[in-house]
DNA sequence: GTAGACATTCCAGTACGGTGGAGGGTCAAG
DNA sequence: CTTGACCCTCCACCGTACTGGAATGTCTAC
């Protein structure tokens, strides 16, 4: 099938499937005499493959390292597991961290119902948002 | 004040100070007449509200905003509150997404227990982590 | 034969918040 | 007078997953 057919079958653009192929996460296909790319059923399912693993959070970079460690020594599930445990303790740094600015948030907007406006002017740029010292910076670094 | 004794200040390289120049959150200091950079406290204040509102989950772009609206309009307390509302409800977002995602790989961990690598060798890459439809693909769009 | 729908390559750009290095000038101490 | 620490500008690059467009080639239908 051809490039086009194959990014309606999966859902995404032909651009996007020759970057795939460009990062080694697609083999490269077969071609027409043309030079036109000509996919089979394999590609289809490599594709799917590839979208799951996104879905489950793993970066392209990752998913090319499943695919080789596939191709080198066969089925590559101890590597997969590896992958998955690192991202869902990463995840978990992560929405931590998320909780904690909504949390900041919700504090700086619980200031700026008490605080008066006219007061602002005096000294930062905006008194809703107070100034950090060094050790605050600390306990508090930029989000994400 | 020099960059770098700003820099030690406020915990930041002299790199990030000449970029958060470049991107309009810092105002262009004084120089010597050798063209050092000379700093005053006025920026040392600037660059703990800069740091501060990044805590807070704000971007560059709008803390240039911001500080913008202080500089044309006086206190920009109702713009802050406004940005910070709209930042409350994207991380509320992507906490979901992001937890979401969590349970996902919780449940691809619980999978890859049960299944047996011997089996793997058959369809796809690794069947710890299964194919999706398009159908599938439009209920979980690939994370973050 | 010609239109238009598709394909190819390659280069560049997007957002974000910076970092790295080249190539040069300045300042203080010894 | 030289060494080393610091400063300047400018341009390029990091990661991430793509997207956009130019210039060109090909296939299909009328």
């Amino acid at each position: 099938m051809r490039i086009g057919t194959l990014a309606q079958l999966a859902d995404v653009t032909t651009k996007a499937l020759r970057f795939y192929e460009q990062v080694g996460v697609l083999p490269e296909p077969a071609r027409s005499p043309s030079g036109y790319r000509d996919y089979d059923e394999t590609a289809l399912a490599r594709l799917r493959f590839v979208r799951a693993a996104q879905a489950a959070g793993l970066t392209l970079a990752e998913i090319v390292q499943i695919v080789a460690v596939r191709e080198a020594q066969g089925p590559p599930c101890g590597h997969v597991v590896l992958l998955l445990d690192r991202h869902a303790v990463e995840l978990d740094h992560r929405i931590a961290a998320l909780v904690t600015a909504r949390a900041d948030i919700e504090r700086l907007r619980e200031r700026a119902a008490e605080l008066d406006p006219a007061n602002c002017a005096a000294d930062g740029v905006c008194h809703v948002i107070p100034a950090r010292t060094g050790k605050d910076a600390e306990a508090t670094p930029p989000a994400d």
